[in-house]
DNA sequence: GCTGAACGTTGCTCTTCCACAAACTTCCGG
DNA sequence: CCGGAAGTTTGTGGAAGAGCAACGTTCAGC
């Protein structure tokens, strides 16, 4: 295995304290994986062995209710810690991550977690302060969920991603990763053929551009106002 | 003030491992409050500058929409610790606080959390536990309001304030705290109006027996059916 | 014992959005 | 190049549940 490169971790969050031979230290123990497109990286239930760090893609975290509906809770982007199970003292995962786009990422065995928390200087206060992060998020959608009609939420899901993973294109700001209607309609709590309506919606609008599995926002201005409120007011 | 008594802490989870001598530590830098029913305990966005543990009654926490809507996240029982922003390093309360009933907590200054979390040993490692479960708690809550019908909302919405707070008596189990059809709604994404109309078939049919602000379940299993999965299947 | 406020019930209407269905397009592997 | 799989579009009911409105009930304060 080629020996992994210290720049990958400079300028993280979690190691921003660090000098470059603690961060040698953290790589010399991590594991590199990649996962295809679709991927499962854990799943909902089982043991939480591993813990991991997201250097390229993008993750979709999800749970599967008893009926086999999936609902995306969450998604991680490059740059972030996930998996980390072990820092809310659970023995297994909580939910099922799987790659959203091709993905590589470090991976740590478990063990390791509480080794780092004591031995570097502002792992643990960083990875609590994401933690709380995607508590915040993930009460918001829940807020989301609870308040605001189909259309206002997954104009609002399109914005996260857009935020979240964006890229500046001279037609608009691009989703970065394949998004299916299916896999809004599991961010929204709605279904793939609401979604579909409502984006042809607004791509005859002139809001959104797609094709298969890619969504270009080109009038940002307009989905926000969709989404924070309602239609505009008289 | 009277000096509180170190029973009021062994035993808790928190600060299970420790001895005499650290919970009188412990509570002789804690204030004790109380709360009438209704009243808010700590506010969405303030500056946290206090952490709780509840003694007695039982704490709403909920957050507030832009247009004023309001969505109960989760309830706290006796015995838990609340408003703990430090540990997710936030310097803000990421939601609201307020009595649910008639309240008693002990409250310490946020700056003492750090104290707390280094020299006494597992009260960060429970409070993260804690996290945790509120994190899950949370995501339970967010897949149903996105796969779920309103019915089956509200009746898991029943039967986890049983679970959490329930009273046994001869009539069946009683929710312990006062609970309005407006407060069901908010725990469920809904209206009061079809909040009353549920109760009021599940009272016909024999289910629960409500007054107001007061419910007591009369045959849980027949909540659950309702809950977990829809009508009896044939 | 009144009065007003908070809480609860119920009926009706109307919109939203899901369910079902069928066809079409894009993509990938052989 | 062909065939199938995966993803998308669009149409047509129909049902769930929100909105509106009016009225009834319980309770606390004076």
């Amino acid at each position: 295995m080629p020996r992994l490169d210290e720049s990958l971790l400079t300028g993280l969050p979690p190691f921003a304290r660090l000098g470059r031979p603690e961060i040698r230290e953290i790589l010399d123990q991590a594991a590199s994986r990649r996962y295809d497109e679709g991927a499962a990286i854990f799943r909902e239930g089982h043991d939480a062995e591993t813990f991991f760090l997201l250097l390229d893609g993008y993750v979709r975290v999800a749970r599967t209710t008893a009926d086999g509906d999936q609902v995306v809770v969450l998604h991680i982007a490059p740059g972030q810690l996930f998996g980390i199970a072990p820092a809310l003292r659970r023995d297994t995962y909580p939910a099922t991550a799987s790659a959203a786009a091709e993905c590589i990422a470090l991976a740590w065995p478990v063990q390791l977690w509480h080794d780092f928390a004591a031995r570097y200087d502002g792992f643990a206060a960083e990875t609590y302060r994401t933690v709380g992060q995607r508590l915040g998020e993930i009460q918001g959608t829940l807020t989301q969920l609870a308040t605001q009609a189909v259309e206002q939420r997954v104009a609002d899901a399109l914005l996260r991603m857009a935020n979240q993973s964006g890229r500046k294109t001279d037609a608009g700001i691009e989703i970065a990763f394949p998004v299916t209607r299916q896999n809004i309609s599991e961010m929204t709590g709605t279904t793939l053929h609401t979604v579909s309506r409502l984006l042809s919606a607004w791509q005859k609008a002139g809001i959104v551009r797609s094709t298969r599995k890619h969504i270009v926002i080109t009038a940002p201005h307009r989905l926000v106002e969709l989404g924070s409120a309602g239609g505009p007011e008289s």
